[in-house]
DNA sequence: TCAGCATATGCGTATTAGCGCATGAAAGAG
DNA sequence: CTCTTTCATGCGCTAATACGCATATGCTGA
């Protein structure tokens, strides 16, 4: 849904975690919340909103648990994807 | 910012609402609010929080007030925009 | 089995969003 | 000036969201 999609993006910490893991590798949890600077319960709780969109999905390994950008997400929400990003990179071009 | 369009369009309404502004021409409040079925406050709230997003403007014509999509819009914004009406169709579809 | 690391989640709370109702404000008609 | 139409907004309520803290869960390795 076009709509849930949009709200999960709607959140500076969500939305940093998906460029994150726009680089197509996954990224565990405890990787996530030191760059973002988020607290463990807080940076679980943002990617279980972004599975439920669909955006990511997570895979248990030892202990860890990696997260990466759903490889089967809909050619269409993921021209979505780009063109945020590629906006808010203009944003800071623009800025600079 | 790329979050306030983000949170903006991540409403059933708003998002509707958009979709109808997108032919380009001028929308008053009257005529949204009764192809959206919404009341009156409501519409007129969910037109704030577009033009506060910087997605739309408004004139004011008489008794009316005319919205539209914002003719300045960064081509980074309605990238944005096609993007995520593209993606809404291909829900359609899909569910057809 | 136990200790420890990584992650998820129940719970309580604070902030925000969305809404309806009533009212205010702008503009035209009489 | 008054009445009507159109739209915005103050107010109060409710629901949703976000958060921290504490705890549970899953896994590893000693």
């Amino acid at each position: 849904m076009v709509l849930s999609v949009l709200s999960a993006l709607a959140e500076p910490t969500r939305l940093e975690a998906i460029r994150l893991l726009k680089d197509g590798t996954e990224h565990c949890v405890c990787e996530l919340m030191q760059k973002l600077d988020a607290t463990q319960s807080r940076m679980s709780r943002h990617m279980q909103v972004l599975k439920r969109a669909g955006l990511v999905c997570d895979r248990r390994d030892a202990q860890w648990v990696r997260y990466r950008l759903n490889p089967d997400l809909q050619p269409e929400i993921r021209a979505i994807l780009d063109a945020v990003f590629d906006a808010a990179q203009a944003q800071e071009r623009k800025a600079a």
